[in-house]
DNA sequence: TCTTATTCGATAGTGTTACTATTATAATTG
DNA sequence: CAATTATAATAGTAACACTATCGAATAAGA
């Protein structure tokens, strides 16, 4: 399993760091003590020095490899979905049916996460976490079409690109392929934050994935 | 149609303000100036000292209104909601049929907003923008349990509870209306924002509103 | 009209954030 | 071993998010 390591953590856009935080052991650190302290603290609250003294390290030396904060929340955004794009593409490998395998990406987008014992240094629990609350503040803010053209979103593209050709196989006339494929992540995302702070705004009930449910139906519904 | 302002203006929670910012010129300068400004620098670069200087005041004056900018914002969204609850119950006002009641509603909660006369001194189109950008920013932090019992989202949550409503009068046994709604309403204004900035994520084509059309044919076939 | 309270502008100040710059030392590579 | 590179340590800056104080203008009440 571990041959899919290195080919998703290369696979990240460059443009996002400075340095490669996966070349050397201090990157690794800035990566792993980041998702800790983003979901401990909050993006706002977060901070180069608090996170230089949870790795003892210093600001200057994070900042060799993260131009910014914002870059750092980018890359890790990035390598989430790189990761979730391994997982899909593994979910449906041999999987003939397209509305199994749409049904099986959905439930990848959508479910808890679990956490994934191939990538050591990175805690999946708590980078999910920190995609549903955090990762619409990379691209709602004034950079974003720089950040586009440089690669940030590169990632979310594809796995978008991705559902929406299998949407196709089963109906090659639907029009808004796209727009149900974003709506379904965000949705998701923001149910599973509803369900935690603001359960007026969802029906999440207990021992159930009615998220994943909701979605999966949702789909199929839509695209007949 | 003017004896409706003051209604929702009072309707606004008094503890997101720490005086009414409708009870004096220079709260409604303030209000007025800082849709102004947050649509033109987004929320991060909007700063009280900047919003003083074009209204030709101080930041200390300022904060005599709002405690912080975060809560100046809360108070833009929170009228917003008040806004678009209000603009609901005209458009299904002597509408018996409970589907049209919906086709109308999800109209208003995900087309384009055009300018409401009545209220000289909010311009809907940048609060529509910045609503569109900068709402999600109000939750998605770690003070949200705290806001929210403060009632923060008080108006937001009602919108969802009406369209839940009609939904329901729709089909009874329907499982997931807040769900279905509150995915109908961030996904519609994430859409817009994907046709500008992202375009990949979406499938909006020009001359058609095809966002409301998919929004609208997506809530009456889920429900079914 | 005199008093009192309120409002607002002006100014100053504080701690924190998001960086940038410099230098010395330790580790790695050729 | 020499040369390069990586890192830690330290210092410094401009801007930001406030807080505090004070005095002038205005409005409200007696």
């Amino acid at each position: 399993m571990n041959r899919f390591q290195n080919k998703i953590t290369l696979n990240i856009c460059e443009m996002v760091f400075i340095k490669d935080p996966n070349s050397s052991e201090l990157g690794r650190n800035i990566v792993k003590g980041s998702i800790d302290l983003i979901d401990e603290l909050g993006f706002e609250d977060f901070t180069f020095k608090k996170l230089s003294k949870g790795i003892s390290s210093t600001e200057a030396s994070i900042y060799r490899y993260f131009e910014s904060k914002h870059h750092l929340l980018s890359y890790l955004i990035l390598w989430y979905w790189g990761w979730q794009e391994y997982r899909m593409i593994l979910s449906i490998t041999n999987i003939d049916d397209s509305k199994e395998q749409l049904k099986r990406v959905v439930k990848i987008l959508t479910e808890e996460i679990k956490e994934d014992s191939n990538f050591a240094e990175i805690n999946e629990v708590k980078l999910n976490r920190i995609v549903i609350a955090e990762a619409s503040k990379i691209y709602l803010n004034k950079k974003v079409d720089h950040d586009n053209s440089l690669g940030f979103f590169k990632k979310y593209k594809e796995v978008v690109q991705m559902v929406s050709e299998i949407i196709i196989s089963i109906n090659s006339t639907y029009k808004y392929p796209h727009m149900l494929v974003s709506t379904i992540i965000e949705g998701a995302h923001h149910q599973r934050y509803f369900a935690q702070h603001l359960p007026s705004l969802t029906d999440v009930v207990d021992n159930e994935d009615s998220i994943t449910t909701f979605y999966q139906k949702l789909a199929l519904k839509e695209i007949q």
